[in-house]
DNA sequence: TTGTATGCGTTATCAA
DNA sequence: TTGATAACGCATACAA
């Protein structure tokens, strides 16, 4: 259990950061003018005034203490953006996108990762934070179930996007399979990485395999857990072949899985793709250098996060609500064809 | 410029949170005695009041207000970690363990992206967060430079760890380049990431291996940029073998920029490692999945944060600041063999 | 052992 | 057009 803050924290030069009064008394006006001036409501005040108050600031240094804001409005100016855990290559790309349309809204963007720590729920953390820290919202990138998401929402933080991102995943997975059945694979397999212990990602889009198989008439995809590591992933597709024969087309994860399974083929003397065609997530750049280029389910940043952006901007901004509604799936993924199907 | 936060946010069902006037009155106590008990002071109660005002606090689900907290303690609980704009690919694990670290001790985690957005500098939106919510501390994972870390100090706010965590990146680029040197070679190549615009890893990893190269009499290290894509890459390798011929040894920013020269070598007619050597950073799994199998620098991820723990532990829970000062990098950085040097 | 009073920095309401 | 004043929720020195 977290205890309370303990320990001396090592020595802090600056001695007292300057508050609103002290902006007030070098400007020559009231705390309240100056509150109301740096909050922009600039028009009922005298050219002057509104000079004054800025340069004092300007001199002092002067920041808005995020609590007092707080303490006095319910609630603060973050905005906390959940990361799912799960493998997320493009994170840092994702993550400055967001950042900069949150800002741009005026509020300060932290970032939360939701690992999920063996036992108990996985975003009970999440949840303490939201209680303390009272923040304007939550952007979830996937990873919050609908319980997580009711019990922040109950809370009083509205979640963003207000839709469950999951259609994302499930999309993914079916621009997948499509494409295998396509170049007529009748037998599939979902392919997992091996030590993602809980991937809200993964689950998503093997399922959205496994629904287009059955509505396809064939057989359920077989699922497999491949580890990043030579030996591993060779007996894992192994054994997949032994299960299905082949030809047999798999459906990964992500690119790393599919490059495992590229080169694990190889090992056991099957042909790519004749024997083994694998489609992997990302369009990662490393998918791209290497031979065989992989066949991958590519995406565009800009694309991929407008969703989010749509929603934080219907939310705080004022925009039409319509963005939200219908965000295009189609643009943001795409099937980039390599030479491993 | 960042506007006022503005819009109407999305419905907020619940009314208000519990306060610890509340919680005061369920237990039939006053608001002090609330807040001495819930922050540990119970010797100086009676059994049965403790138990009382933990009831109220539980049955109420009263968490006590980041923000009413911060006002009068004069900084928050919040402890912020600044991820470089460097690519990162452990980050998830690494934020792992050091999140542990920060809630055994009783502070709130809260991860800050320096992402290096153009023009101006890199972070004065840190700045502005640590000024904004005057964190207990920042964690520093060596994006900063001195500068930075001079100006939060300056606002009175503990950087850690205490020491420039450069000397990571020294060791690293060090362990390269000593490798490539001991299997003969004289023709030396740091090759950065291309897209990075400012990364304050490679940096100090390319900087180590042209003091190497001094110290060893040969000639200064050739600097390439790679771009993660095939003809970029050969283009790139092209040029840099007319420059210094073969055999020329290459440290590289990490797995993927060795991948992609290994590939580029192959699709030059250059053999690996005889003509082209490279070494990468990371001992990503994707790197030894491939063939060849990639020589890289490795990293065990519980001993990489050992410093960022020491430095916290010593900083807060008020362990002795020995660990702090002796960080084994020895342990945490080893070179791993594969088939390209 | 417990309660009272005060202040932290900000915003909002209302009076001037 | 401007300025008092009252909350907001919490922690703490001090009084009881």
């Amino acid at each position: 259990m977290a205890r309370q803050p303990t320990g001396e924290p090592p020595s802090t030069p600056r001695a007292r950061p300057a508050t609103s009064i002290d902006v007030a008394r070098l400007a020559g006006v009231s705390r309240a003018t100056v509150s109301h001036v740096l909050n922009g409501q600039i028009e009922r005040f005298s050219e002057d005034t509104v000079e004054r108050v800025r340069g004092a600031a300007a001199e002092l240094g002067y920041v808005r203490s995020a609590a007092g804001r707080a303490l006095v409005m319910g609630r603060s100016d973050f905005i906390i953006v959940v990361v799912p855990y799960a493998t997320f290559i493009r994170l840092q790309d994702v993550i400055e996108v967001i950042s900069a349309d949150i800002e741009e809204l005026g509020f300060t963007m932290v970032v939360h990762f939701d690992v999920a720590r063996g036992r108990g729920t996985a975003s009970n953390r999440l949840q303490h934070m939201v209680e303390t820290m009272r923040p304007a919202g939550v952007v979830d990138l996937g990873g919050l179930s609908l319980a997580d998401r009711e019990a922040i929402t109950e809370s009083g933080c509205p979640v963003l996007p207000r839709r469950l991102p999951s259609a994302v995943n499930r999309w993914i997975g079916t621009l997948q399979v499509r494409h295998l059945h396509s170049r007529g694979h009748t037998e599939i397999a979902y392919a997992f990485l091996a030590d993602a212990r809980d991937d809200p990602y993964g689950r998503g889009r093997a399922s959205a395999v496994a629904a287009f198989c059955e509505a396809e008439g064939l057989a359920p995809p077989s699922r497999v857990h491949v580890p990043i590591e030579p030996e591993g992933a060779r007996r894992v597709l192994r054994e997949l072949v032994q299960a299905r024969g082949w030809p047999v087309g798999i459906a990964c994860y992500n690119d790393k899985v599919a490059l495992a399974l590229v080169f694990a083929a190889k090992g056991l003397g099957l042909a790519v793709p004749a024997d083994v065609a694998v489609v992997g997530v990302e369009g990662a750049d490393i998918g791209q250098v290497v031979s065989p280029r992989l066949t991958t389910v590519a995406s565009d940043v800009a694309d991929s996060v407008r969703p989010f952006r749509a929603a934080l901007a219907s939310a705080y901004g004022g925009r039409s609500a319509a963005d939200d509604a219908a965000p295009p799936l189609d643009d943001a993924f795409f099937l980039l064809l390599g030479e491993t199907t």
